[in-house]
Order: C-alpha cells, then structure tokens, then sequence
DNA sequence: GGGCAAAGTTTGAACGTTCAAACTCCGGTC
DNA sequence: GACCGGAGTTTGAACGTTCAAACTTTGCCC
C-alpha cells in the first residue's frame, strides 16, 4: 500500500491549488462548477479521503461525542442505556457526527477521563449519563464550562426552571400515568405500585404518575430493591394478604416480572402487571411496558448540544432558552 | 477560558525543551530523574494535555478501533452484541485504546464509511460483526489489507486451518455439548433440540453440539424462527406429539423462554430447558443457559489486532501463526 | 586531565489540513 | 478607458505534536 493521496496531490492532478480542492470537499457552493467537477474527478481517481488528524488539528473541530459506557451490570436496567447508545450513534451518523465510548470504574476515574478527552480535543462534547444528586461529575464540567449533556435531570434542584445544565430525560410519572390509567380504561379497582425504596430521583418520580393518577383506586404501595426474586416474593405476600388487588404498575421491568411470575403462581392470571422500560424480557412474556423511546433521547441530546439544525457543537449555557427537553414516553400495550 | 497550553508552554516554565516535555509524557524512561519531576510539576501546574488530533497527525496513530452499531433490532439477540461492545471498551481502555461507534444501513454504506473511518485514519482498525458466507465488507477489506478482525467466523470457508482473515468467535458447538451433557448428567432420557432452519452458520453449529453428545438419547430436533411465540407453539405440539421428552436444548434464549412458557402452560415444569446467550431475560426467568463470555471475545479480539501484550495495532496478515481465537462458552446452570 | 561512550537534551522539519489575506479575472458603470 | 465590485482562486502561515539528527553533558577509564 502506498503513500496516501493529500489535498496536494489531488490539486496537482486537478490542474488547481490545494486550498481549491479543500473547497470542493467543505464547501463546493463557491467553486466554479467546471473547477468542482475536475476535481471530483481526481479525487475519484486517486481515491483521496482527507485526513481526520489533520482536519481536526486545524479547524479545532473533532465532530466526536464520547458517552461513558459502564461495565456490563447484568440484568435489565442496562437495556435502556444499550438502546441510547444506538440510537444516539445513529442520529450523530445523520449530523455527521461520530460517538466515542469511554470507559472508567468510579466518578474520579471519569473525571479524568473527560478532562484528557475534552480538552484534549478527542470530543466535542459528552453525554453523561445515570447522574445522581449533587454529581460531581457535572460539577466538574459546569465549572469549566465543558459541553456536555446530561442524560437524566440534575435531581434535586429546581430542574426545569432553572436548569444548572443541559440536560435530556424521560417523563417518568407520564410514564406510570399511562399505565394507570390503561388498567382503570380496563375496569381495575384497586391498582397497586411495586416500586423502589424512596430516595432514588428516578424511582419517586414514577410512584409519581400512579399517586396522581390511581384516584380513589389507589391500591397498596410495594417496595423492594430491582430484583426479580424480590419482587415475586413481595407480590405473592401482598396479594395473598390483599386479594382486591387487580392491577399493578411497577417501576421497572424486572419488578413487573418479579410480579407476574407471582401472579402466574398464585393462579391470579387475571391482574394485569405493567413494567416499565419495555425491555425485551417484557416483550418475550407478553407484558406490558412503558417505553422510553431511547430515539427521541437521543435526537433531543442532540438538539441541545448542537442546536436543531446545525452540524457543530455550539454549547449554549443552560439559562439560555431551552435547556432541556423532556420526553414523554409511551406505553405498550400487550 | 484562555488558551489550552502546549507542549511548549510546559517547556517554558520547566526551563526546557518541547521534545524533553513530549519525552516526559511518553517515554519518561529516558529523562533525567530531576528533569522529570520539573517537567510534571509544570503540566501539573498549567493543566497540560496533549492534543489528540496534533499527535494522531504526527505519529499517523489513532488509538482507536471501530464497530458497527446496528439500528437497535428488538428482542434479545442484541444483547450478546451490546455486552461485547461494553467488555471491548473495558479492554480497550486498558490498553490505552478508544473504541468509536459508526452506523450504517447497508453493506454499502458500511463499506463507505469503512474506508472513511480507516483511510482517513480516524481508527486504526476495526471489529466487523455479523459476518456470514461472501460478506462483502471482509473481502474488501482484506483486499486493501486493511486492519480488521471478526467476531464470527468466515463462514464455509476453511476458517480454522487456513483462515481467510484474523477472527474471533465462540464455540457454538461446545456451548450446547455442555448444555446436553447437563442435562443427560441429570438423569434425561430423551432431549430434545430447538434451533433454527438449517443455513445459518451460527445455528448449524450449535445444533451439532447436541447431535455430537446427546447419543441414543436424541429426541426429536424442531426448527422455527427464533421468536418466543412460535417457539412456545413448536414445543406445545412436540410435547403433546412426543410426551417422552424430558429435557430440551435451544440455539437461544428467545427459543428457550418460548419453550419455558410451553412446558409451563402444559403442566410439564419438569422438563428443563436450557438456552443460549445468557440473556437477562433467561436470568429473570430463572433458565440455565449457555454464557458466550464476551469479554474473552472483546480481550480475543484485541490480542489478534495487537499482539498479547501490545499497545499498538500492528497487523499480522490472517496466514501468519494464530489468527483466531475460539473461545470456549460456560454453561450457566439455574 | 584527555579521551570516549553513553546518557540526556535541543533543534529543525514534517505530518495534512484550513484560515485569512492577497491576488486575478471579468463585466458593468461613469 | 479608468474604476469598482464580486466571484473565483491562490499563497503563506498556522494548528501542536513527534521524528531524526545534531548537539551537550556526564561518568568512567587510563
């Protein structure tokens, strides 16, 4: 394999300057169209494809977005993230963008790791994801005015008034609304929540959407780590000690599975069980779930970082304007 | 923020030399002990990084491997290949590596970007998935002599003895050995195979390992698409066709899930089922299955690119000693 | 203390691109 | 026919790093 063909070589054979042919590839409005012509030929020709490196080191631009991706955890959880990842990686391809995966143990770790990558220019911009109260991993970047995104809301503080960053995440409560109310729609009386232990940003906000939804329907309220043994024991205790029970909206997949395999058991078929995250798992036992739509997350992580219709990242400081977006999620019915 | 230091900030203030700064940064074994220390003070105290793209330019080192993401396809095969991405950015990462996402529709498109992503020196090599009998992309590739390695085998080819190019794949046939034997260790008498339409290399593989061990205890060998509902009414009609059966080894873990449910609902609890892929789905549900181990994949594949120790891609043609690694997949027993 | 090799350090150049400014045409206007 | 403006093109410089070669210092031996 030879040398690889340069700007330079290309304008040789096109009979131009470099600076010409530079012109076709970024910006081929303002060349003659007889000069582009003769230099898409020899670009062809040659089989010229322009240098990152280069590109990169002149124009200060990296077209790259890096998303930390944690160690597999097993289980469900890490499916809605999985799908994020696609999804984003599709929709960077669109804007001419690519995503570059990260990798770091503990919140330190990734701190570093964002420094070498940002102000290394290896990234344009990150999006941070599973943020929790008082991160400091978007302190960090807030505080050096670094372009990121956060999937997930900086929980805690006045979010949405006032955001202290960008950031994109999923309606939680609409989430669970939904599904109370598709299971009153179908004749429920008393709707039960299998949730997590309250303190987790996330969790309280799906209890949310079924504490303002359920009415006077309101059934129990479960509480049990994500566990899908946890969950099967808590729902069979439950139903066996409150048999009105006949519908229930959990706040994870592997709750809703946990619950279902106890309704199975105890022979309680006809409650319903609605999960949450519309995982696979879900879909292979027929249950209902909400789905995040992972593809509007990351169009809207896009948005945000680059503005909607630009092909740059152009951070905007979160008090301007529209700091966040907020996606309302839709349930499936099975 | 001001302007990101260089190398020759650093050396200013250390009272020394660029090259002396590069040194200490990459190759601090040949710097003086108290040069050293002057130097790191110095990047330490300007907050030095060294600049991604200005490195890459010089040195024609990307640091950094790529990998076709797919449009998130639904159900549970993705799995296997999300986990490998995540244990190849583990991997990666230890061996000072980047790995970059890419998308693409269609062969063609993926062959486009192929040659964007490596001739434009934006990765230094990349992971193809997905392969199967003519693949397009890795006889491209190998043309050019482009940097590559599979996850999955040339198909049809002679792969082991003389193959076509470096690849890494998991051990179908010793995956559902392992899963028969389990099951014959436990006392069945007649297993029985679930896998897919003969062609798929990947199915006829694991349906081998079955052949190969189950010996006069061979059940009857069905076949459906790999979706949960078919399954569980492929095995709903064998059961009831072949009461015999007490034991069932599937090519997945969506064929086994719908065997589960069959054997449930036929009152036939007694008949294990065992899957393949380790799914959190086969997790929740409580199914032995059989676990492809992709992080000795992702560590496989990286050895292949670098060497077993190195920390640079430098590729061996496929005809060169070992170029491929099998790895042996473990039955999870639940 | 002169000579010599090894260890340590510096210097000029180069990697391939795009920016910014300069330059060349060309048609139209006074 | 001199002047102007705009479209199209070229030129020199710069982005920040590391390579390769040249240079300087150190340590050792006789």
């Amino acid at each position: 394999m030879t040398k690889a063909p340069t700007v330079e070589d290309v304008a040789r054979v096109a009979g131009v300057s470099r600076q010409t042919v530079s012109n076709v590839v970024n910006t081929p409005g303002i060349v003659r169209e007889t000069t582009r012509l003769r230099v898409e030929a020899a670009i062809a020709e040659l089989g010229y494809r322009p240098h990152a490196a280069a590109r990169r080191l002149r124009t200060r631009r990296s077209s790259t977005i890096g998303i930390h991706l944690d160690p597999y955890a097993g289980g469900i959880a890490g499916v809605v993230l999985d799908r994020f990842v696609h999804a984003l990686t599709e929709r960077a391809s669109e804007r001419d963008m690519r995503v570059l995966l990260y990798a770091a143990r503990t919140a330190e770790e990734e701190i570093d790791r964002l420094g070498d990558l940002l102000e290394g220019g290896e990234v344009d911009a990150v999006v941070v994801t599973g943020t929790f109260h008082g991160d400091p991993r978007t302190g960090w970047l807030s505080e050096r005015g670094l372009p990121f995104v956060s999937f997930g809301r900086p929980w805690g503080e006045d979010d949405v008034a006032a955001p202290a960053h960008l950031w994109v995440d999923v309606d939680g409560a609409a989430g669970t609304r939904a599904a109370t109310e598709h299971l009153l729609a179908g004749g429920a009386r008393r709707v039960a929540f299998l949730g997590w232990p309250t303190g987790s940003g996330t969790g309280d906000e799906r209890e949310r959407g079924w504490r303002e939804s359920v009415g006077t329907a309101a059934g129990p309220r479960w509480v049990v780590e994500d566990n899908v043994a946890l969950a099967r024991d808590v729902i069979a205790a439950g139903l066996a000690h409150d048999p009105e029970v006949d519908g229930i909206v959990c706040a994870s997949d592997s709750l809703a599975i946990g619950a279902h395999l106890a309704t199975t058991v105890a022979g309680r078929a006809d409650v319903p069980v609605v999960g949450f995250d519309n995982t696979p798992a879900a879909e292979a036992l027929g249950l209902s779930s909400v789905e995040q739509l992972p593809e509007r997350v990351a169009s809207g992580a896009l948005d945000l970082l680059m503005g909607e219709e630009g092909t740059v990242v152009a951070p905007r400081p979160a008090t301007a304007g529209a700091a966040h977006v907020l996606v309302e999620p839709r349930l499936i019915v099975r």
